[in-house]
DNA sequence: GTGAAATACCTTGACAGGCGAGGTACTATA
DNA sequence: TATAGTACCTCGCCTGTCAAGGTATTTCAC
């Protein structure tokens, strides 16, 4: 993994919700789904993944159901709910402020 | 404030070395440099600063010197070393690569 | 059938960075 | 002489990340 976990920190609820907002999914999928879009250079650790999972739980802004399995283990599937909904547009309003703040704060002359 | 501090977590470093970058400058100042930069929406605590100043200093990324104090206290310059101007270069294109990474993971149908 | 590999979930404990709270000290000015 | 601004620093808590370890199921090659 070439970006650390440190330079995502605070964005993990944001990249899990906006998940979701595409529609119910499941944990081990939303991994893939991660590193696939990054291209390998992003991976949510395991553990980091279901703490954020238990903490959007008790924030009611995921629900979970079990689902029917595939060909491995039983999966516990994640719905986003409307407080979810609500959440996530906020993050993502917060990322954008937070990429422009950021950009004026790096510029350095000769350096955009 | 309006982006919390886990949204810059693990950028603390790239903001200081980029700012030490256009000439040697104090801690006071800096922060005032932030605050002015991000139109007073995003501060560095002192806590923080002075904690960051230390381990930069430590890894040998920053070289401190006591300067003529102004009107205030006595000040502690810093001045950025060979090494710290690589890590800076290094953490910037780090920036850029998250940036990249973070808008394909929050990216959502109807959303950019 | 048996073992390996892939699928899938979960917990514990350590660690690091941010920061609230508190402290020191000097200067200018009202 | 007190207040506000300048300027620096430390302690200890909190939170999020993650390495390590564990469980259970299914598929497929042998």
């Amino acid at each position: 993994m070439s970006i650390a976990g440190d330079l995502i920190r605070g964005h993990t609820d944001a990249i899990i919700l906006a998940r979701l907002l595409q529609g119910d999914s499941y944990g081990y999928e939303i991994n893939k789904v991660i590193s696939t879009l990054s291209s390998g250079r992003f991976e949510l650790k395991e553990a980091t993944l279901y703490t954020a999972f238990k903490r959007l739980e008790e924030l009611g802004h995921i629900a979970s159901y079990w689902g029917g399995s595939g060909p491995g283990a039983r999966r516990r599937y994640y719905a986003i709910t409307p407080s979810g909904r609500e959440a996530c547009y906020r993050l993502l309003g917060e990322w954008r402020e937070t990429k422009e703040i950021m950009d004026k704060l790096l510029e350095t002359e000769g350096n955009a």
